[in-house]
DNA sequence: TGCAACATGATTGTTGACAACTATGGCGTC
DNA sequence: GACGCCATAGTTGTCAACAATCATGTTGCA
């Protein structure tokens, strides 16, 4: 009588529109890189035209990048990017130390051939990116590098999460310090060295804590730039 | 320079309209107690019909649900009641046994007077209901029990996924038994107790045990009813 | 009888105009 | 000169009608 079969998900793979994607995932784009500052306002008409879109995929679009933290809605004033405190950039960063730990003692090791070959050419790009000084793709391939390593972890929510918490720390970058400072960029050069060798290895306790203080010379930046 | 003025979060509470949300959680209950069950369609019209507003509204509502995993949409084609499969169960399990943990960790220890007394009303409240047969005003208890405690952890994003991946989990139970079996419901009322005692008594690795452990009963009871 | 093309009904996606609300600047009064 | 009221512009919220798409049942043909 129930149609309800068990383990059926419906079929197809999900998700809303692609117009909807696709704007939300460029708004995100302008707010991580700063051409969108914290405070600024999101008017839907001049979105509504630079994409070229209706008003009510605008909509959504902002309902969805509210959700997400990235912006702020209120009732009958629009939206604008979103401005984090310290105190909650502290709890983010914590959400994402307990994400990442979880994950990576979920990653099966030793991770295949195939998973090291792909993370050092990912990080090899990375590297060549930030020396040729080519920022805005450096940071794509940073955010790559991180999605393959933690999409190992069987769980595809907890890979979705990490994302998530990921692109809300990274919408702050913009006003504390340029995207990719060089040092920084270079140490992080190196951890991602170190994560694919215990990857390799098979040394789950050095990847769960290198995936937990990877993220500490960002905070610690975060934590000099709101001293005042 | 940047004119981002740190701890900032611009001024009143979040959050979209007062309609969209009230009738989100009027399906959330819809969804929970069974009242809609896995594959069932959700027509635009019908849902504008019935909660008198307009069909723009619906539209965001079934979006919103859509994000939190309550239904599917499929383009064209409207939305259903999403049906999981034991991996995916086991999965949303495995999330609400790692943010618990985490959560019950941060929770500060022992619990001020408030705070045990409190948890002790509710699970009083949870016990009479439960007793009298009012299973669906229990469900509420029992969820104010949980989101009360791990209000707690100091983190508002790690209890909001607690609630969320409850949510989804909770949404399942309709198909595979009575909400609140009362066995299941007596457990659950002896459990509570000795989390509120682990509270009183400062016993953190004991309350993380309890917080991981409690969702067992329920999660073998998926196990046997997909067993076919 | 079985299959494929087609017509129809139902449902979602889109559009544009209108109404409601908020903020801003000017005006008058104290 | 300062305060409060009001008009106006700018922006979001709402609505109803229309177009596009998908599911279903029917018909024609082999």
């Amino acid at each position: 009588m129930p149609p309800s079969n068990p383990h059926a998900l419906p079929d197809t793979a999900s998700a809303s529109d692609d117009k909807v994607l696709t704007v939300v995932q460029a708004l995100q784009h302008d707010i991580v890189f700063g051409r969108l500052k914290p405070r600024e306002r999101l008017v839907e008409e001049e979105l509504s035209a630079r994409f070229a879109a209706g008003r009510h995929v605008i909509r959504a679009v902002l309902e969805e990048l509210d959700r997400q933290g990235l912006v702020v809605r209120r009732p009958n004033r629009g939206a604008v990017v979103r401005d984090y405190s310290m105190p909650e950039i502290e709890q983010l960063y914590d959400m994402r130390a307990i994400l990442q730990r979880e994950a990576a003692l979920r990653i099966p090791l030793p991770g295949s051939v195939k998973l090291v070959t792909e993370l050092k050419a990912i990080n090899a790009e990375y590297k060549r990116l930030c020396r040729t000084g080519d920022l805005y793709q450096a940071a794509f391939a940073n955010e790559r590098f991180h999605k393959v390593m933690f999409a190992e972890c069987g769980n595809p929510h907890l890979a979705d999460l990490i994302q998530q918490f990921w692109l809300k720390t990274a919408a702050i970058h913009s006003r504390c310090y340029g995207i990719g400072k060089s040092n920084l960029a270079a140490r992080a050069i190196e951890e991602h060295k170190a994560m694919i060798d215990t990857i390799a290895r098979g040394d789950r306790q050095g990847l769960a804590g290198l995936c937990v203080s990877h993220m500490n010379p960002a905070l610690e930046a975060y934590r000099t730039a709101f001293r005042d």
